[in-house]
DNA sequence: AAGGGATGCGCAAACGATTTCGCTTAAAGT
DNA sequence: ACTTTAAGCGAAATCGTTTGCGCATCCCTT
């Protein structure tokens, strides 16, 4: 049996009260017993217990995170990872404990999330995905728990928190990018566009399309699911009759399967066609060759995240901010001026 | 506030005791009853809060997961989100929590680590890694905590559980995998050997070398860290009057990054030198071209760590038991024959 | 009809903190 | 010298569960 603030109260000849309020450190007890308190903790090997604080104070100091199937994507995809990494770095600094969903369906995350809402176990949550149709966010408003999306929320925006990027901007940039390197055929290659990141990024390459006075070729746009192989996603770009020169894919990971495929069809890059993705994560650079690619800047979108979270659960306020990271292009070797004939 | 078991009991005139009774469906309440209670639970929306539970039961139903330094590796290298994975994946089917540490530093890290165990936070822990001179191993088994180590143990094997690849026998046969193919000149990049993975991979190398009367040479064995640029090393080993034919490299990152200085260089793989790596991450497959990997299957030591932690949580064993998981080599493309001239 | 299990529930004490009040005691004001 | 006032601390309630023990009630025995 572990020592208890009373155990130590009574060795201290103290009341437990006291010790309680030696150890939150308040201005009302004199610095003598503080002292002689603090020594018998220390003799006597004290240390809070969590729950029992927690159970009266009502609050957890720990915020939930919840991804996506864990299974497919998110664990394989270096984005989740880098989120986790800024969101633990703010953790860290405010003394907030992360506590991870386990599931690997849907719906069993969606019960994780439940349990740990319902059960008190956290003072907020960081969704870390937008996803249409999706049950956590609609649920979370309903609880009123403090929450917020990374990424941009599906539906009313101003009453749900998020840190996003522009993608509709960035993909928008990225597409002109190539396009401004004399790209004219470019395709595109996402994620399914229930997720909104993919969705976005979708419009903005045909916004960029569009205001450069390029047509739009639906058979260059592609989605990507686990049951479609990349492989014949790019079988079926690149065998059309008039193959695209230029790519811009949602992701860093697809750009390198995209560059393993091309290389199986002895289609070279940047010479052949150039590529432009998204996140720049490390394995951008670690391409061969090292890919081009939009930052998102993950660390920064799970950093702010955490903190407007943690700042709402402080004080829960009114309104609902949503914050915008901004991106940069990352020029590296997967893209070249397309060759004048 | 929430709606309670008192709240409930008195809605549907029982004892608070009862009600809990039939939320835990103790046999020694009739079926009668419990349709009753679970009724009113049902009508007043009646959730059971967790924390409450846990300071009565003792028993917190998480585990902690201590990682490495995020900053740097851990969270950059695909292993560590592959063993969550695994952990993941044993810790819902058993309805345990996951909690990660949030430090950053060593220093930091060992504070969390204290803090879940004094705080009563956790009822046991995953130490993802394996270091020397690391004050989390030594802590937990004086606190008498459960935890399992992932990698071998320093000291004192037979009171630490454990879950682990045979990495000396991997990286022999790894080594010889080379040698098979006629290389004579293998050399050896690594982590630091503090880190017992790295110790035991390069041991494993030697031993190969030994084994198949092949000279050691020392300037062929080159360990990373932080500090020291991998195209530094690549050029130091391979502008050596004798460069290798072939590289035993410890991680696919490493492949990835070797691959790509060896490009700078204009030296092709496989045709040039031969690599192969270890642990087979989805960039393995990814890499141009596709490293031979030795899978480590890094899912697989989550998932029975987890196991291990949960089981001798449930009923604490005299022995502790450690587990070898096999590893595989996967051959892809970089690998070839050497030349016969 | 009395004794003897089962069976079904309730009482109340934990679990280990925090927190609201209120009680001393001593210093200060008049 | 007597009331005020503030400083320093303690008593006890509380948070929401679980659980050991005990008390009825009911059905069987004999």
């Amino acid at each position: 049996m572990a020592v208890t603030i009373k155990d130590v109260a009574r060795e201290a000849n103290v009341a437990p009260s006291t010790v309680s309020r030696v150890i939150s450190d308040s201005p009302r007890i004199s610095e003598k017993t503080k002292r002689k308190v603090r020594k018998v903790m220390e003799e006597m090997g004290y240390h809070l217990n969590h729950n029992a604080r927690v159970l009266v104070q009502k609050s957890t100091q720990t915020i939930g995170i919840v991804m996506k199937n864990s299974t497919s994507a998110s664990l394989h995809d270096p984005f989740f990872p880098e989120v986790l990494r800024g969101i633990s770095a703010l953790c860290h600094q405010q003394e907030y404990n992360i506590s991870i969903t386990t599931g690997e369906s849907e719906e069993a995350i969606f019960q994780d999330v439940v349990k740990m809402v319902q059960g008190k176990r956290v003072d907020g949550l960081i969704v870390s995905y937008s996803k249409k149709d999706d049950k956590v966010v609609p649920f979370l408003v309903q609880s009123g728990i403090p929450f917020v999306v990374v990424g941009k929320p599906i539906g009313k925006a101003n009453e749900i928190m998020s840190v996003d990027n522009d993608n509709i901007r960035a993909a928008r940039e990225a597409t002109e990018f190539l396009i401004q390197l004399g790209h004219k055929k470019v395709a595109f290659i996402g994620e399914q566009p229930q997720f909104e990141v993919a969705a976005a990024r979708r419009t903005g390459y045909m916004e960029a399309l569009r205001l450069n006075d390029l047509e739009i070729e639906p058979a260059y746009i592609k989605s990507l699911d686990k049951t479609v192989l990349m492989k014949e996603t790019v079988d079926e770009v690149m065998d059309l009759p008039n193959p695209p020169t230029g790519f811009v894919v949602t992701d860093d990971i697809t750009g390198l399967n995209l560059l393993l495929c091309l290389r199986e069809k002895n289609i070279k890059v940047p010479d052949d066609v150039s590529i432009i993705s998204f996140n720049n994560t490390f394995i951008a650079q670690l391409a061969t060759p090292p890919l081009t690619s939009i930052d998102t800047q993950i660390y920064q979108l799970g950093y702010e995240s955490a903190k407007c979270l943690i700042e709402e659960i402080k004080n829960p306020s009114m309104f609902k901010k949503s914050v915008i990271i901004p991106t940069i292009i990352v020029e590296r070797e997967s893209c070249m001026a397309i060759k004048v004939k």
